[in-house]
DNA sequence: AATGTAGTCAACCGCAGGCAT
DNA sequence: CATGCCTGCGGTTGACTACAT
């Protein structure tokens, strides 16, 4: 089939291929990263035979051959959690994505555009973001009342461990509003820690989790429970749905009510 | 059965930041 | 320190698919 312009269709523009990749092109990919790595994708054109360019490896790579995608619809489990760190975050998809083993920025991307941006912006979803994000600022508060009180002792990090990361720092990605302190400031019920002690999730008062942006591959200890891993200490956690917070109104209480479906809250709690 | 519409997915583009020279 | 290259990110686009009429 042959089309116009446009990528839709298979074209050379400067030598380099574009449009959808055929599936030799991504044997030759997957071979050449299999044999050699990531990364030096601008490389990977001339090495592996291919006539594409470094960007449109990677993106074939990272966005579909990667061995370690999770195939499948998004779970409601990680909609609650997309719609979480999108509060937090914004629209800063790798950063969601790493909470979020086995899923792509793009696909969390495109899962957002198509369930939650459509047509009309619901009210009630930034509602719930507001409120989200202002008992968050209240947990901050809270934290720091803490941190002036334990601040001292807390000079050894770890001390931290298996309490609630206090101090934690978003290095990695600091553009936006939130830190990791942030997010784990308040008197927590459950605490998931990574291996090096440092506090990944909890459970708050406001029966849900956050998550906190660090460099969260961590995030896979979480899911320790299904995958035999487990290293995290969230054992229990979402005692009560939050639903009833959250998805109360009008329109979009639908949408809520399946952002929070923990009607399995067991659930959620095993699979966490 | 044919057509129209909405939803989903894969891929591209431009930009910004990091790093090497 | 300045410059250029590479990588990664977010936004956008267009093809394909499913569903409704």
């Amino acid at each position: 089939m042959e089309g116009p312009l446009g990528w839709g269709r298979q074209e050379e523009v400067d030598g380099w291929r574009k449009g959808p990749w055929t599936s030799q092109e991504d044997k030759l990919l997957v071979d050449h990263v299999t044999q050699h790595g990531e990364g030096r994708w601008n490389s990977v054109s001339k090495l592996a035979g291919l006539k594409r360019s470094g960007k449109s490896c990677r993106l074939r790579w990272v966005n579909y051959l990667r061995p370690d995608l999770k195939r499948g619809k998004i779970t409601p489990q990680e909609e609650s959690i997309i719609v979480q760190l999108h509060a937090l975050w914004g629209n800063r998809w790798s950063t969601i994505a790493r909470s979020l083993p086995g899923r792509t920025d793009n696909e969390i991307k495109n899962y957002w555009r198509t369930h939650f941006k459509k047509g009309k912006p619901s009210k009630s979803i930034e509602r719930a973001r507001a409120r989200f994000l202002k008992q968050r600022q209240e947990m901050m508060q809270q934290q720091q009342q803490e941190q002036s009180l334990i601040g001292q002792l807390d000079e050894d990090g770890d001390q931290r461990r298996g309490t609630c990361c206090t101090g934690a720092t978003a290095d990695d990605d600091d553009r936006g509003s939130a830190t990791a302190g942030d997010a784990c400031a308040a008197p927590t019920t459950a605490v998931a820690t990574d291996a090096a002690g440092d506090l990944i999730m909890h459970v708050d008062a406001m029966d849900c989790f956050i998550m906190c942006p660090m460099s969260c591959d961590d995030l896979l200890v979480l899911h320790g429970a299904g995958g035999g891993q487990g290293g995290g200490t969230a054992g229990s956690c979402c005692g009560s749905t939050a639903s009833d917070e959250y998805g109360s109104s009008e329109e979009d209480g639908a949408t809520w009510g399946s952002l929070w479906n923990l009607d399995g809250a067991g659930e959620v709690c095993t699979l966490w």
